[in-house]
RNA sequence: GGGCAAAUACCAGAGUGGCCAAAUGGGGCAGACUGUAAAUCUGCUGGCUUACGCCUUCGGUGGUUCGAAUCCAUCUUUGCCCA
């Protein structure tokens, strides 16, 4: 199977400039240099970036060469597609630090070396461009009314979009002109929000060089109900484990909804698509058990193998067997902390940052949702007295899936 | 530059002198049911307090009033219309 039919299959792909080009190209060219743009506008890669990551890394390994373009000009000004409200700017010291940690996170499933794939930062072209040159360079191929009409500003044009923001599609079509001279990079790929974006730049080529250039966008990770993948409550995913440990990606994973198991796995493991297409026809506990592979695997590719061992482990230990208090968030409490007849439980849900406030804290506990030693807490005047801590520590229990180890110094 | 309108909790959005910590929906958290899922049902959803209650919050500041999210002045921001 050809990586196209290998990208199809696992249902990546979303639009294409021209299809049988771009299979011919994939498929019987040598090295294709292909971009994708990354926007620095946090210091850490989410599951958002996840699917672009994959597909560098699946074309890598058919020996094409990607590009990772990192935002340092585009940034500044922040892409307007399908978004409701302007985003914030970032200085140009935040924007190299977050493409510092980029390179890192993108060095795990992309191999750099050798000039194998390629990165580029588009502040190194962008920032110094004279404006009147740009504008009568790159800015007279540009229609107002076509851009205007493009399904990703629509609901900015109800909203109001700043003449700033309507520059990003100008400037990104500009990078892919760059790459194309400078590395004869002849495919652009993306989310499909950026679909737009990406036209323009395959126009610019076109216009400007005459050249034949190409665009791919790929699905968008997004739950069988349409929403995005990889939002939680606390915000986004991260791959970086300091933002989002690895036990926590696991279990983000582990918990997906049944409609997006295989969807998941197609586009965010390795596992054979042929295997894959077995699991496709399970149902009920049998896909439940797909879950855990596919926690496992996307946990491995982002953490790697130790780290996704265990978090397997400490999953199985709390949800199969008793606890496993290793991997467990913990933390230390003086013993200065508890007065003669113990420490109030509230004041331990607090400490633990288990709950942000007292309030919170009495509130769950009326309703039953915490348990220290497996022993649910019936009241909030409940004390931790020293018998809890028989074993030199204490197992707190937020909800049904949250542990938490208390020692006491 | 001129005219008009708006700003309320995580988001959307009601409230237009006291009954307002502020309707409703979404989101979130917890409980039941389950498969660590979804759907469904129930409770909760500013902070402090054992409790009575107290404190902070309706864009900012100042004022009117016994009392202001609500009235007045002013500033800021946003949207719409005209140029």
């Amino acid at each position: 199977m050809s990586v196209f039919e290998e990208l199809k299959a696992r249902g990546m792909i979303a639009q294409l400039t021209n299809e049988e080009k771009i299979k011919e190209l994939l498929e019987t060219k040598e090295k294709v240099h292909f971009y994708i743009g990354f926007d620095p506008t946090a210091d850490s890669l989410h599951v958002g970036h996840f699917v672009q990551v994959m597909v560098m890394s699946h074309l890598q390994k058919a020996g094409h060469v990607p590009i990772a373009l990192f935002g340092g000009g585009t940034g500044m000004i922040g892409d307007p597609s399908g978004k409701t409200d302007m985003r914030k700017m970032l200085t140009k010291e935040d924007i190299d630090h977050n493409i510092e940690c980029f390179k890192k996170q993108m060095s795990r499933l992309v191999d750099f070396s050798d000039g194998k794939a390629l990165m580029v930062n588009n502040g190194d072209w962008l920032l110094n461009l004279n404006y009147i040159n740009f504008m009568r360079e790159i800015g007279v191929h540009f229609s107002v009314n076509r851009m205007l009409a493009a399904e990703c500003y629509k609901q900015r044009l109800e909203r109001g979009l700043s003449f700033f923001e309507m520059n990003y599609m100008i400037m990104q079509s500009y990078d892919f002109l760059v790459l194309n001279r400078k590395y004869g990079c002849i495919l652009e790929l993306g989310g499909d929000d950026q679909w737009s974006n990406i036209i323009g730049g395959v126009e610019l080529i076109r216009k400007t060089e005459q050249k034949e250039a190409y665009g791919m966008t790929f699905a968008l990770l997004q739950t069988s109900d349409g929403r995005k993948m990889g939002k939680t409550e606390k915000g986004a995913v991260w791959l970086d484990p300091k933002k989002t440990s690895p036990y926590d990606f696991y279990q983000y994973w582990r918990n997906v909804d049944d409609a997006d198991v295989i969807r998941c796995l197609k586009m965010l493991t390795f596992v054979p698509i042929d295997e894959i297409k077995q699991y496709e026809s399970l149902q009920g506990s049998e896909l439940n058990k797909v879950k855990a592979l596919l926690a496992y695997e996307v946990t491995k590719l982002i953490h790697g193998q130790e780290e996704a061992d265990k978090a397997q482990a400490a999953a199985k230990a709390i949800f199969e067997a008793g606890t496993n208090t290793e991997n467990m968030p913990t933390t230390e409490i003086s013993k200065d902390a508890f007065a003669e007849d113990g420490i109030s439980i509230l004041d331990v849900l607090t400490m633990t940052k288990l709950l942000p406030s007292k309030s919170e804290a009495r509130r769950l506990v009326d309703q039953g949702g915490v348990a220290v030693n497996d022993k649910k807490v019936e009241s909030v005047n409940a004390k931790l007295t020293f018998d809890d801590f028989a074993d030199g520590y204490a197992i707190i229990k937020k909800g049904k899936k949250i542990y938490h180890k208390v020692v006491v110094k």
